[in-house]
RNA sequence: GUGGCUGUAGCUCAGUUGGUUAGAGCAUCGGCUUGUGGUGCCGAGGGUCGUGGGUUCAAAUCCCAUCAGCCACCCCA
């Protein structure tokens, strides 16, 4: 039984499920490139403190949802990627491309993380990743949100998705923030749920997203996060907001949206829908300034965001059928070798065509006709005797003869 | 890790208060049509009823356990 059965959380991308999934991402990488964003690919596996170190030791993907292993060398450390962000933060910094800013990268592929599967969750997923790296200015931010809006709405699935916004601010502001919410939270002690007693100390700002009813209503009164950005937090946030509304790209600005992981800063945002069940987030992601120094690297700012594939798959529904085969019909042993002829010179001539190893007459047009063949080439006896070929449409079943010599020529129309 | 729901043919599902040989639609294959598909008609193959135990004269049906899938919590794309 289990030798058939797939690992809990993977998924057989079938060829008809893949067709949504190749068009979101081909739309995707499309609509990136108009604004100068090249395509890259880091490693499916780094060493674990590349995630380890970033994403926050205390993060649910750190802790808990990492695919990690000694390899074979038994000494270092692996980890199958749970992100693109950070992996692609260590290639800018191991190639030190720091004189190569603005560093706008496209990537896409798969990650990994052990979580109980659910509707638009997997252990294995996809997603389609967008990066900025090396700007400090909130240009790059409302860049990498127009990119974001622009892809959604090629994908024709912007109407049901929100843009949520939120500034987490620079590091003094939050840090200053974090004193007061911890002052705010202290008293209220056992109150609080036990995960949010977990989190006062070593991420307070998490308590936000809990979903404990005492601790909503707590939180309700807490000081918030905007009200302690320093001026130039403020300024920062007030230029991203302007930029988007310049571009007519709307958005709601939540006070309570927290990033789960670490080196979020300043800008922070994910796009909502409410068509997907529980999982809405459909793309996310915020500014990340003291990423690669914490790697390693060189103080870089960078900013950039992730979209779920699988998600923004099941939003565009089915879509455009491939284009249409002309199917070759050989009637009796001696076509079969001149039908393969012919199927060579189609292909290299540019037509797709299909053609089957075995079958009668019939077998073979119905096979056609499945394939969704616009025509029919029948080679008989009778037509190679006369050399020539009879077309048979496959929408009303009119047929009519054509040339063997040059037959490309003669069936431009259906390449 | 926790909770809810669901496991019957390749797929989608019927199956009555437990009762003979477990059914249908779709799909597949064959025939009506030995050179003509997509619509029609006739027929065929295909089932350890998730798995293991228990109750009973008798279990797809009731009970227990277990596995898997889905959905939700947590968290995230």
């Amino acid at each position: 039984m289990s030798g058939l059965r797939p690992v809990r959380g993977t998924h057989d991308l079938l060829p008809e499920g893949f067709r949504q999934h190749k068009y979101v991402i081909d739309t995707a990488c499309e609509i990136a490139e108009r604004y100068g964003f090249d395509e890259m690919m880091p490693p499916v596996f780094e060493f674990t403190h590349v995630f380890s170190r970033t994403m926050g030791q205390t993060s649910d993907v750190v802790t808990k949802e990492m695919y990690t292993f000694p390899d074979r060398s038994g000494e270092e450390n692996i980890t199958l990627r749970p992100e693109f962000t950070a992996g692609i933060c260590r290639a800018f910094a191991s190639n030190s491309l720091y004189d190569q800013v603005p560093f706008k990268v496209f990537a896409c592929g798969p990650l990994f993380r052990y979580e109980r599967p659910q509707k638009g969750r997997q252990r294995q997923f996809h997603q389609i990743d967008a990066e900025i790296i090396g700007v400090k200015g909130p240009q790059a931010d409302i860049e990498v949100l127009s990119v974001g809006q622009h892809i959604l709405e090629e994908l024709e699935v912007a109407k049901s998705v929100t843009l949520r916004i939120n500034s987490l601010g620079d590091a003094e502001s939050r840090e200053f923030y974090r004193e007061k919410l911890v002052a705010y939270l202290e008293p209220f002690g056992e109150d609080l749920s036990e995960d949010s007693r977990q989190r006062l100390h070593h991420n307070p700002l998490r308590i936000f997203d809990s979903k404990s009813e005492r601790d909503i209503e707590i939180i309700t009164d807490a000081p918030l996060l905007r009200d302690h950005l320093n001026y130039d937090s403020q300024k920062f946030f007030g230029d991203v907001c302007d930029g988007l509304s310049g571009r007519g790209i709307a958005y709601t600005i939540d006070p309570g949206l927290v990033r789960g992981l670490d080196y979020y800063t300043h800008t922070a945002f994910e796009f909502v829908t409410e068509s997907l069940g529980a999982q809405g987030t459909v793309i996310a992601g915020g500014r990340y300034d003291g990423l690669i120094e914490q790697l390693g690297g060189r103080p870089t700012p960078g900013i950039g965001w992730a979209g779920g594939v699988e998600r923004l798959a099941m939003m565009v529904g089915n879509i455009r059928q491939r284009r249409r085969p002309v199917a070759l019909v050989p009637i009796g042993g001696d076509a079969c070798e001149e039908a393969n002829i012919i199927a060579q010179k189609l292909r290299k001539a540019g037509f797709m065509v299909a053609l089957d190893y075995s079958g009668g007459m019939k077998r073979r047009l119905a096979r056609a006709n499945k394939a969704n063949a616009v025509i029919a080439i029948l080679i008989g006896d009778d037509e190679l005797k006369r050399g020539i070929v009879t077309i048979r449409d496959m929408e009303n079943g009119e047929q009519h003869e054509k040339p063997l010599n040059n037959l490309a020529n003669h069936l431009a129309q259906y390449r």
